[in-house]
Parts: structure tokens; sequence; C-alpha cells
DNA sequence: GTATCAACAGACCGACAGTCGGTTTGTCAA
DNA sequence: TTGACAAACCGACTGTCGGTCTGTTGATAC
């Protein structure tokens, strides 16, 4: 049983890559299942046998790129005791990975609608909400009362930036800009 | 040319009010043309006379709801010079008007999926974005070059706030203390 | 050898958004 | 009054798309 499992997820891992690539770049709508069936040469039948439908398909690929982002955020909080001080990094490495188109279509503009606003954020709760709220609530200069909903509105904020920094044609030096701003939103939404 | 233009004025008018109702219970993908055009008793040649596709109907739709919540912050914002207290007061007037499902639902969760990020920010833009960039710099505290970017900021974080309280299931409570929250967010973005 | 089951193949289906060649009907000029 | 005109409307039809269903293949277990 190992001949077929690696073939099995082989095909799954390339659907996935090849899925992302269309994704990325006309969208969910604008991507069919035949197109990602003729884009990585699998039949239909090999594509719903590991994926239920296509917003599975979708949820696969949000999970790899959740995983990459992620990475990247953990590496900057990486030996940083102070939880604001991490909290800030963290801000500034995600507003940094937005640098990647894969980033602002599938998480940004994507992920909300094809899962609703509802599933999307539970995800977050997981990977970055979760996270968040722990820093906040360990610093507790935010009434423990108040800590869900600020979490949301910086995250939200965040967000914000990220995407207002993605459509911008001179990237490089709108990333620079919303960097000084997200610190000082930082300041002032933390300001004791 | 008086009674031909009524009618079609009022043919317009109904399928806009049909179609709030059906978008606001099942989303704009769970409402299909089809099922417009049988609740309204129209036939899809009319529909199509007056709207060139879905996203145009939906479009129509999203109008009259900013039209109505316009109308409600404006009259919220009434009679108060101090910028700062105007900002505050449409906040909350915004916070309260996402009472109506139709706001929720239309306005909050499929608006930025059917329309997509760029022409949502363009609408509100116009509607709400703008004013707010407009209180911002008639007040000062916020430096210019940071106008732009912190009203986003802004915006997001209510939006955050009214689809939290949203998604609550006592919703009168939640209302109460989303209000308060906003005001605590508020006042520490806003703070000299 | 043969039973079994994951992996895959591809014909097929229903739903849906959108199109198109008409028909009806109010308006207005002659 | 009438005939040209155009807006409003009609509904059969089309292409596309997501998803299903009935197999077939080939590796593995016994």
């Amino acid at each position: 049983m190992n001949k077929k499992i690696d073939r099995g997820q082989a095909t799954r891992e390339h659907l996935v890559a090849v899925a992302t690539g269309l994704f990325t770049e006309y969208g969910y709508d604008g991507t069919s299942i035949e197109a990602v069936l003729k884009a990585a040469e699998v039949s239909r039948g090999a594509l719903y046998h590991h994926f239920p439908g296509k917003d599975a398909l979708f949820a696969a690929v949000l999970d790899t790129v959740y995983d990459r982002v992620g990475a990247e955020g953990a590496r900057a909080v990486e030996g940083l005791a102070d939880p604001i001080e991490a909290l800030r990094a963290a801000c500034l490495a995600w507003i940094r990975s937005t640098r990647d188109p894969v980033v602002r279509r599938v998480m940004l503009i994507d992920a909300p609608a094809v899962l609703g606003w509802q599933r999307w954020r539970e995800l977050d709760e997981v990977r970055t909400l979760g996270r968040i709220k722990a820093a906040l609530r360990r610093d507790g200069r935010i009434p423990a009362e108040r800590v869900d909903l600020f979490a949301h509105v910086l995250l939200a904020g965040m967000n914000e930036i990220a995407l207002l920094v993605a459509r911008a044609e001179d990237h490089a030096s709108a990333v620079a800009e919303a960097e000084a701003a997200a610190g000082d939103v930082l300041d002032r939404l933390l300001s004791k």
C-alpha cells in the first residue's frame, strides 16, 4: 500500500499546485474546474476523488498559503519575549508577506467570499486571531472583556492596510509607508 | 411618453425590491435570476432590458441600501460642529444600522465579493470614506499624509465590529457592547 | 490466483447566466 | 386617423460550469 498512496498524494499535491497558480491569476470564479483539469492533465474523476468540490480544492490551496505566511510570521517573532513587541513584528511581517500575489488574491480577496466570513474568521481564529488575543491578554493593557473585539479590529486594520498596499502601483514604497503607518496605528490602539 | 416611462420605472423598482428580499435571505449566489423572475412575475427579457446582468441588479440593490444607511448617518450627525464628535456619532449610527439584515448580508458580506474589493471601496470612497477623510483633515490631529490610511483602518475596524455584532445571537446586547467598544477604539485611534 | 479497494477515467446531467429574434404598446408627427 | 418608431417586454434557446455516476485499472493482501 505504498506506490498507490504515493501516487495519490502526488496527484493531490499536483492539483493544489496547479490550482494555486490559476486561482492567483484568474481568481476563484474565473477559474473553472475544467481549466484546472486541463492545466494539470488530470481527469475529472481524479479531482473529485481527492476533493469533494471546488471549494474544498480552494480550501486546500488556502491551507498551503496559510502555512507559508504562518512560517514567515513565526520567523519574525522568534526570540521576542515582550508580547506587544512580538505583535508588532508579526503585523509588519504580515504586511510584508502581501508582496506575494498569492497572498493578496487567495487569502485576502477570494477567501472571505468563497468560505463565507464566518468560516474565514474561524480559520483565522486558529492561525492568527488566537495569537493576537493571547498576546493582548498576556500584556494586559486592554481590559480582558474587550480583548476579543480589539483583536478583531486590529486584524481587520492590518488586512485593510495590506489590501491598500496590494493595489498600489509602486509596491516597494507602499510597503515602506504601510509599515510606518501600521506602527503608528499599533501605537495608538495599544497606548496605555 | 409618460405612461411608458412610468411603467418601465415601476418594473425596475419592483425588480430591485424583490431582488433585495431574495439577496438578503439567500445571498447573491443563492439567488438565481430565475428565482427573481418568478418572484417578481416578470419575464427574462424585461429584467435584461433594465439590467445588463445579475451584478448590475445587485449594484442597484446595493445603491438603495447605501442611500438608506447614508440617510441614517446624516441624521445622526445633524448639528454636530466638531468633526471628531460627528465622526463618532456616524460610527455609532453605522453600527446600529447593522440591525437591518439587508445591511449585513448585502453591504457587508456580498458586496465586496460581487463587486470586488476595489469597486466596493470606490463606492465607499464616495459615500463614507470621503467623509471620514474630510473629518480627519478638518480636525488635524492625524498628520495629513496619514489621513488616507487612517481613514481606511477606521472604516475597516468599524465594519469588523459591525460584522462581529451581526453574527451575535443576542443582538441587542451585542450592539450595546459594540457601541462602547467602538467608542473605545475611536478614543485610542484618535488620541492626541 | 483471486478478491479487494484506492485511484482514476470520462460520458453525462441539471442548473444557471446570458442572448436573440420576435411581439406588444404608448407616443407623436403628418 | 394612421402609420412610423422606439421603449418595454416575451420566452425559447445556448454555452458553460459544477457535480455525479458507472465503470476500468492496477497494486496489494491473503
